[in-house]
DNA sequence: TTCGCCCATGTAACCGGTTACATTTTTTAA
DNA sequence: TTAAAAAATGTAACCGGTTACATGGGCGAA
């Protein structure tokens, strides 16, 4: 009926030796005799011994715990950022605590001080526009952080993420030698999302010589997409093709195009930004942007983690994005 | 330069006062003096006072954790539950650490292990075929801990969640009503989830006086769904009606059939499971179950944080599913 | 005026690890 | 064989909170 649980003491106890050599042989420390350790290591099974937490992190100030703070879980590529950074840190015994929502500045600051509360060593952030108190808060703690989804040299802040103008401009560019000229753009709300507005400035940077340009916001969702359709089919002339910021976006867009009667790509040409696992599964298939959501959590896991370990400074990575080619963009004829 | 951080002691002598009196303003106690308490509150804001978490989880021995392990967070229905586990946890200043991964018990022995060593006090499992070596472990150390997605009152475990064979059993009786007799059922790996293994029970049981039911095992994917609907095409007659035990493989049934030519509800109807945000926006709008995925993660966090706080048991909860009738799903006129 | 009680506050032990330093044991070298 | 060096182990302080218990001041009742 033990139902207390056992310290540190009690294995010492129970093993015959003093509570810094079960710390010793706990840690892995080579300076102990090989029998010794099995004597130890037997008791601690015996006792079901694990070391207490909190305990081991009030003495090392250590307690390999990491926050990100994201936008959303719920769809798109979010998912798999986490799921990513989650499997990275969990094989060197870090662990990730989550905090969703940073539409708003002050939510965004209430739920580091929470996060910061509960131990958290390290951030992760996505974007790159936070409230200053935040940053400040950070900057005075010492503790490190990244900004993620964004790469910009420039930034005090290191990022870890891709250029979104230089990708949104290369999507233009791209449709452009399709022979498209008259575009429309979907987008989610700008002022939730920094790393959209980035994709519109680039998208208008390289679109300034076209017809036109159409952008419309609408909701970071399938409905969002779907509806945006509408608005779009109100421009004349129509567009001949629709960029959206987002494989979810284009999802709808292919819902909204059907409902309209409009065939992709022969009406209309769609392309999407993410390239979700779906994407080449929708008919036709979704010509986007591959993002590098996985390889972009394990980067800045690692870094993170390295940091906290050997203090290194955090550095800036350019993760690149690529046109991913497939049948939703069709070749303008009248144009070659 | 003060570049270390402030401990209680720093700021009781800042503000003339003992450790306690700062313990018990940190804590919201009553016994200060209004006035003392300002002074207190003051010099804590001075020095950017935040208690440290491992000192006190050391004394309290609470950590305000909970783990939970579940399958994926990618695609489907997870994001969702772990975002509403999220969001009401952080309400009462808990944090959820998430371990993704228990197709293997050995996995996911370990990262229980791990979860552990960190502090959680609860978890939160998915499904109900777990390892002994893992309940025996969280029983010993007298953790509390359900199983999730699934409801049965027969289950030592307490378990919070739906009833899939009912469910199941629900949509085959829905589509039977129908006029469909012919249904092929698609659905992810059975090794993988006790509750893909139920549903398939349930919909066995509902399906018994019906021509034929048809199972064909796939990923659990988008692309899954597409590749299973050639299977489908092979059987002789032609199902009437396909249901999918997730949304995110009905949209790749979506897909295709629509490389097949075969028309939806005309030709083939769709019945999806999860009720997923975009569902209602697909062309037709697909016919599904809505599970409460978000109720279900509000519940068991709430559950969780209260047997922490007062040992309260946790009772098993059924939740609800209903089914969505939406388009996707023909009355077979003949059969009227 | 004095006793007793309550409220506000302080003192110090304790939680369970880690680790610097001290001590004991073993090995190496002369 | 013995001194010195190295290896193994032990002792106890410390991390930064919480809280039981001790103390002291103010006030009402007798």
């Amino acid at each position: 009926m033990g139902s207390k649980i056992g310290s540190i003491r009690d294995v010492a106890h129970e093993s015959g030796v003093s509570v810094a050599t079960v710390s010793r042989v706990m840690n892995g420390n080579t300076n102990v005799k090989p029998e010794t350790r099995q004597r130890v290591l037997k008791a601690s099974k015996r006792l079901d011994y694990v070391p207490n937490p909190a305990a081991r992190a009030l003495t090392t100030k250590r307690t390999q715990t990491i926050a990100a703070i994201i936008p959303t879980i719920e769809n798109s590529v979010y998912a798999k950022f986490v799921a990513a950074i989650e499997q990275t840190m969990s094989k060197r015994n870090y662990s990730l605590v989550l905090s969703v929502s940073n539409v708003d500045d002050a939510l965004e600051l209430a739920a580091a001080e929470k996060l910061l509360a509960m131990g958290a060593e390290g951030f992760i952030l996505s974007g790159s526009s936070h409230g200053d108190i935040l940053l400040d808060l950070l900057a005075r703690r010492q503790i490190p952080f990244t900004f993620t989804s964004v790469f910009d040299p420039a930034s005090d802040v290191p990022t870890i993420g891709y250029n979104n103008a230089a990708l949104a401009a290369s999507a233009i560019r791209y449709l452009a030698g399709k022979g498209h000229s008259e575009i429309a753009v979907i987008h989610g709300p700008l002022v939730e999302s920094d790393r959209t507005v980035a994709r519109k400035t680039g998208a208008i940077s390289a679109g300034h010589f076209l017809n036109k340009l159409h952008f419309v916001e609408t909701n970071l969702s399938v409905a969002g997409g779907k509806t945006a359709v509408t608005e779009v089919c109100t421009i004349h002339p129509r567009p001949t093709a629709i960029l959206c910021f987002s494989d979810v976006l284009a999802l709808g867009v292919y819902f909204g195009l059907e409902v309209a009667g409009l065939h992709i790509p022969t009406d209309v040409s769609v392309m999407g930004f993410d390239n979700l696992d779906w994407s080449k599964e929708t008919i036709p298939a979704l010509t986007t942007i591959d993002l590098p959501a996985r390889q972009m959590g394990v980067e800045v896991a690692e870094q993170l983690m390295l940091t906290l370990e050997n203090a290194t400074p955090l550095v800036s990575q350019e993760l690149n994005g690529k046109i991913i080619e497939r049948n939703s963009v069709r070749i303008l004829s009248h144009q070659k």
